[in-house]
DNA sequence: GAGCACTGC
């Protein structure tokens, strides 16, 4: 079959050949994945040694070593082979091989000439994966030392390869057209786009008005994530005759049943509502439409508090377009955007290149071990901002992983050897101390796979798992090697999983990379001997070893509120098994984004521990008394806040809609001491200014820059650390109001599960549920208007007010004293009121 | 609705 990349081949194979570096730009289905490895072959490139054909991903550098082997007549492994983790097949005879970018990244630590390799192919390079950047830069650094022969090709879906084309220069580059067909795209309005209505009902009602007109091919909706995809297939259920509809969800998380049901034919028009693994990893045969939220849930690492945060972002016009092909593959299409155009305009070309938003210690390390020296003078092909690679290092040394000239040291080393983040290197090497090699083996396996224990289970499946797991010693890892070791005991078992709530996939793969990880263990010399199973207590030292920065202790016994050294503060997961514990140490920090703009910080995979191990672990940050270590974090804290934009005024405009919510409280406090001024504005920033100006106003004594000890921790405590999610500030109002209306002195509102702790006048304390507490202000409010029924109250989405619904869902104008409460404590919500809602009578 | 995108060694 003749494919558009065919008729480049002439120019591909003169350019290859008188050049060392070459970009090959063709879109997606034009068959260079496929062809130019074969290309390369029948030209005798491929003589001199073998060429590696990297991949983003495990499945198509399967599919692709299958389909080129096929194509070539070739038994799969003889002359064309695949290597992915724990997965080789090739030979001794392979020339084309494709592997996924971190097999070759590996590689380079044992092998940093790539012997017996004749060119490097980096596919799919527009994806800007953090292993891609890396190896290409890396690759790079190889072909001007010791491999001048080495070719590499550069291959990008992208028009714009401008950038790519200086930063390999010399270099030539060759484009290729590919076979697409035709999508028409539309836009929804300025009004309907700022409207409040909620993403799944646009949604649905996209796809009702595009199935009348479209009447064949199956829908694909993009939605943000899984709660978002229920309210959409529950929306949907409304509109479409399930006698010609099968709505159908489609995530990551579902049972490989599920997923294959939204891949698989169906007698009935598909409407397959999915988040982005439909965008690149999973392929639906004939969409005709797609109707996209323009959202995803975008993870980033903040190295400054050390935690992912995991928030819904607008899309970008790469991303949105990859999602507009997937209309395009079989016929002419088309393709709703739940966006406006001019919001469209203001959205970003290119998603964030994953370098400039991951933790990077594993990748500098892995550089470090590959034999780069000087980490200033390495090409990135996009730098990351300095600060990040200090981080970085920052944790290196932590673990002990670099010295203070950030050379690697020998445990450093040993660390690299292992295909895992440093920290469970660091765990790996305690092991070797504590005697517990193969039981970190499983550790690290688990903590890495997550998901091996399902999180959306029925009671049922949680009482069958909780009577299998027992207590865990307060431990969520040691919970979960329990519950794969059961799975492992049944063969892993569909049937068995399922009842208690594990991922059998997952647990399969737990086995190989423990296996893997072990394995490497054994080869580095570790103590394998044991007489008994380790102790728990001895495991758990381990992580603690990997983690010392994550150690937390909960605020009080009534919530699950905690603070992590380094002030940070979250909750402890709910379903955690360190529930009681007063002292745990959390491999996993999660900071939350709701649809409607809230943010919670969340720990996860934790353990409990003693304080004397942290005396032991960790002699040298005792020397001086139990609690140095908190403080010494805290003054970090607050350096970083008032000094780390204190000259940086441009930058700051200029990243104001960028992860708005990581840099707002601190924009917020420089804002009032004066330190910078705003010239873009939005609702978030407002929050926080608000926020930090209610503090200030309450401690007049205090100035906000040049702080004593004391007020340093205060404003901790007032900005930085405290009240991070909405929740608190819609606390803040409900306070001020409880005490004027019922002269009760109220303590704290806390969290939603737990009860309110409020003060009566006698004295005496008594306890309110949160719900009862918006009761209590619902039925006051029926009484001032003198209301037929009690009204509902809602959070607004970024506003800490409250808006007021009547019992038949109108929006309700506040009274003058109702209204002036909410002003009281926070001005800025009176601009926000004044005509927002529409005086409706309904008494 | 208090809670979670996707990869990869």
């Amino acid at each position: 079959m003749r494919l558009p990349i065919h008729e480049i081949e002439i120019d591909f194979l003169a350019a290859y050949r008188d050049g060392a570096r070459l970009i090959l730009q063709a879109p997606t289905g034009s068959g260079k994945s496929t062809q130019i490895p074969q290309m390369l072959s029948r030209a005798g490139f491929l003589d001199g040694g073998e060429v590696i054909a990297l991949q983003p991903r495990r499945i198509a550098a399967r599919m692709l070593a299958r389909r080129v082997a096929s194509e070539m007549n070739e038994p799969l492994g003889g002359l064309v082979g695949y290597q992915i983790r724990n997965e080789n097949h090739t030979s001794s005879r392979t020339r084309i091989r494709f592997v996924t970018e971190g097999i070759l990244l590996r590689r380079l630590i044992n092998d940093p000439e790539l012997r017996g390799v004749s060119a490097i192919i980096f596919d799919e390079f527009h994806e800007r994966s953090l292993h891609g950047d890396l190896t290409l830069a890396r690759g790079l650094m190889l072909q001007k030392t010791a491999r001048p022969d080495l070719k590499i090709v550069v291959m990008s879906a992208t028009l714009d390869t401008d950038a790519l084309s200086d930063y390999l220069s010399p270099c030539e580059t060759i484009r290729s057209e590919g076979r697409v067909y035709p999508v028409d795209v539309s836009y929804i309005g300025d009004r309907l786009a700022n409207s409040n209505a909620a993403i799944w009902d646009l949604a649905a009602r996209s796809v009702a008005d595009a199935v009348t007109e479209e009447t064949e091919g199956h829908v694909l909706v993009f939605m943000p994530g899984a709660y978002e995809i229920g309210r959409t297939i529950r929306a949907l259920g409304e509109r479409l005759s399930s006698a010609k509809f099968r709505v159908l969800p489609l995530h990551s998380e579902l049972g490989s049943k599920d997923q294959d049901a939204a891949l698989d034919a169906c007698d009935r028009r598909k409407v397959i509502v999915s988040t982005n693994v439909a965008e690149t990893s999973l392929t639906i045969d004939d969409v005709r439409i797609v109707v996209d939220s323009g959202q995803a849930r975008i993870a980033r690492y903040d190295p400054s508090r050390g935690l992912n945060t995991l928030w819904i972002e607008k899309i970008s016009h790469a991303s949105a377009n990859q999602r507009m092909g997937r209309a395009g593959r079989t016929c002419p299409g088309r393709c709703l955007r739940l966006w406006s155009e001019r919001d469209h305009q203001q959205r970003a070309e290119c998603d964030e290149p994953e370098a400039m938003r991951m933790d990077l210690a594993e990748s500098i390390l892995t550089l470090l071990a590959t034999g780069v020296e000087d980490l200033d003078a390495f090409d990135w092909f996009e730098k990351p901002v300095e600060s990040r690679i200090d981080e970085a290092f920052v944790l290196l040394s932590m673990l002990g992983a670099v010295d203070e000239r950030r050379a690697l040291t020998s445990a450093g080393r040993k660390m690299s050897e292992f295909p895992l983040h440093p920290r469970f290197g660091a765990m790996m090497l305690a092991a070797d101390r504590y005697g517990c090699v193969p039981e970190l083996s499983l550790a690290a396996a688990v903590a890495e796979s997550r998901g091996l224990l399902l999180r959306k289970v029925d009671k049922s499946v949680l009482r069958r798992r909780e009577s299998l797991l027992g207590d865990c010693a307060g431990s969520d890892l040691i919970a979960q090697m329990r519950a794969w070791s059961g799975a492992r005991a049944n063969g892993f078992d569909i049937g068995y999983c399922r009842e208690i709530g594990i991922h059998a996939q997952t647990a399969r793969q737990v086995s190989r990379v423990s296996d893997q990880i072990f394995s490497y263990a054994k080869y580095e010399d570790f103590n394998l001997i044991q007489e008994a199973p380790a102790r728990e207590e001895d495991v758990v030292k381990c992580v603690l070893s990997g983690f010392p920065d994550r150690v937390c202790r909960r605020l009080d016994r009534g919530t699950l509120r905690v603070e992590m050294t380094g002030g940070l503060r979250g909750s402890l997961a709910r379903e955690s098994m360190a529930r009681d514990s007063a002292l745990f140490v959390a491999c996993e920090i999660n900071e939350i984004g709701t649809q409607r703009g809230d943010v919670s910080t969340v720990l996860n995979l934790c353990s409990e521990i003693q304080r004397e191990w942290l005396e032991e672990l960790f002699p040298n940050d005792f020397d001086s008394g139990s609690e140095t270590k908190f403080d010494e974090k805290q003054k970090r804290v607050v350096e970083r806040v008032f000094v780390r934009y204190r000259d940086l005024d441009i930058e700051l405009k200029e990243n104001l809609d960028v992860n708005i919510e990581v840099a707002a409280t601190e924009l917020a406090a420089l804002v009032v001491a004066g330190k910078a001024k705003l010239d873009k504005w939005n609702s978030e920033v407002e929050v926080y200014l608000e926020r930090v100006r209610f503090a200030s106003s309450q401690f007049p004594e205090y100035e906000i820059e040049d702080f004593d000890e004391d007020s340093k921790s205060l404003v901790i405590e007032q900005c930085c650390l405290g009240a991070k999610s909405l929740r608190d500030l819609k606390r803040q109002a409900v306070m001020p109001l409880i005490k004027s209306w019922f002269g009760i002195e109220v303590e704290n509102v806390v969290e939603a599960e737990a009860p309110m702790k409020v003060r009566l006048e006698n004295g005496r304390t008594a306890r309110i549920r949160y719900e009862s507490g918006q009761a209590i202000l619902s039925a006051k409010i029926q009484e001032l208007y003198d209301l037929n029924a009690p009204p509902t109250l809602c959070q607004g989405r970024y506003q800490p007010r409250f808006e007021i619904l009547a019992p038949n869902q109108r929006p309700v104008q506040l009274t003058d004293d109702l209204e002036a409460f909410w002003t009281n404590a926070y001005p800025s919500i009176k601009k926000d009121l004044a005509g927002r809602y529409p005086k409706h009578e309904w008494r």
